[in-house]
DNA sequence: GCTGCAATAT
DNA sequence: TATATTGCAG
């Protein structure tokens, strides 16, 4: 008898406190949900958390709660793992920094809890969502959401992309907010992620854009170093669209591209270096991609000195994709063929290149010649 | 001022 | 290591 009643007892504080980790629980939830194209991992795994607490204090579960010991706050049963996961974010809930650190933090431990919870329920969760995760995580760093700062509106064709956009490109996080378009929330995010990661942090969005000249000097030492822009899809299509018109990137100057780019604040050092890196990938044979590069060569075609995979081969596409997995330099998914060229065909393209000298600019077939091949084609321009 | 390359920073 | 910025020379 008084074993049944400590039990009852037992079980209004398991309910009570199932009760408690459920609201926590489901406020988080409508915190991620935000973010729950981000975080969609984040997401399921606190919406079946409150499930399964849900599930426990319901009927089916009750004895289950009699005859167990501790469900909640051990890790046995289904719901532990969960707990341990998210129990952290309820309490640390209340500025939204810290909130958003935490949710950046579950997502290592989403790893982690992969590893050490082979033997829970939720295991599975994570093993099938790992590939959801990590692509949204490629989304992430994919611009469906147009960064690109005021582009003018005519050019925003394609997408009717309203949508808050994550400009994130390798842990550097792209300049100025204002010229981004991004709901406050995400932009909120986002930002406490760039400051929170960083160690140093960036430093804040300098004012100029335009004006390369000028050593930003704002506010530490002489010559603070601009912020790094971030090459999104986006601009990088933009770059590519340039280049197609110019007639290729050993054609078009940085101030052409620019123009032609219309995006606002890029300058022409930006695009300067950008072409420089480009032109360097298109040089630069690689030696690393060792599986079948022939294969490849044949379904990359210059079109306008840019080299393209050849349409409708999703081969080459995935060979290139491949051979880039980071940044924008990876695969692209977007309406242009916008890949960087296949280094094994850049022989092919400096002939078709050189054959193809319009305007009547003849420049030398090599994009980023040695500084001493440079003297001697600026030599040869002079005369 | 523009351009390209190399050095340097992140 | 990849990518962006800066410096310098032509």
């Amino acid at each position: 008898m008084i074993k049944s009643l400590s039990n009852m007892k037992n079980y209004n504080e398991k309910r009570e406190k199932c009760c408690e980790y459920i609201e926590a629980l489901e406020e988080e939830r409508r915190k991620i949900n935000v973010f729950q194209r981000e975080l969609p991992l984040c997401l399921e795994l606190v919406t079946q958390a409150i499930e399964a607490y849900k599930k426990e204090i319901s009927g089916t579960t009750t004895d289950t709660l009699y005859g167990q010991p501790e469900c909640s706050e051990q890790t046995t049963g289904e719901c532990g793992p969960v707990l341990d996961l998210f129990l952290p974010i309820k309490q640390s809930s209340t500025s939204t920094d810290e909130e958003e650190e935490e949710e950046e933090e579950e997502v290592d431990e989403d790893d982690d809890v992969e590893h050490e919870s082979h033997d829970t329920g939720i295991d599975f969760v994570d093993k099938n969502m790992k590939s959801e995760w990590l692509k949204s995580v490629q989304l992430w760093n994919q611009p469906e959401a147009v960064p690109v700062n005021k582009l003018e509106r005519s050019q925003q064709e394609t997408q009717t992309v309203v949508e808050p956009i994550k400009e994130n490109c390798n842990g550097a996080w792209s300049n100025q907010p204002p010229c981004y378009e991004m709901s406050n929330e995400k932009n909120d995010y986002i930002m406490s992620l760039a400051t929170t990661s960083g160690g140093s942090g960036r430093q804040k969005t300098e004012a100029e854009r335009g004006g390369s000249g000028g050593s930003g000097g704002s506010s530490s030492g002489r010559g603070q170093r601009k912020q790094r822009r971030c090459w999104s899809h986006e601009l990088h299509r933009r770059f590519l669209n340039a280049l197609k018109q110019l007639g290729g990137p050993h054609v078009a100057t940085p101030k052409q591209i620019r123009e032609l780019m219309k995006v606002d604040g890029l300058t022409n050092d930006e695009v300067k270096s950008h072409l420089q890196k480009y032109r360097l990938h298109t040089r630069r044979p690689s030696q690393t991609i060792p599986n079948n590069r022939d294969s490849q060569t044949q379904h990359f075609v210059v079109v306008g000195g840019i080299w393209v995979p050849q349409a409708s081969h999703s081969k080459a596409r995935a060979v290139a994709s491949r051979e880039t997995t980071t940044g924008i330099y990876g695969p692209m998914v977007s309406p242009l063929p916008s890949e960087w060229p296949s280094h094994s065909n850049f022989g092919r393209e400096i002939s078709e290149r050189s054959r193809c000298s319009s305007k009547g600019i003849v420049r030398c077939s090599s994009p980023a010649m040695s500084s001493s091949t440079r003297t001697k084609t600026k030599d040869t321009k002079m005369s």
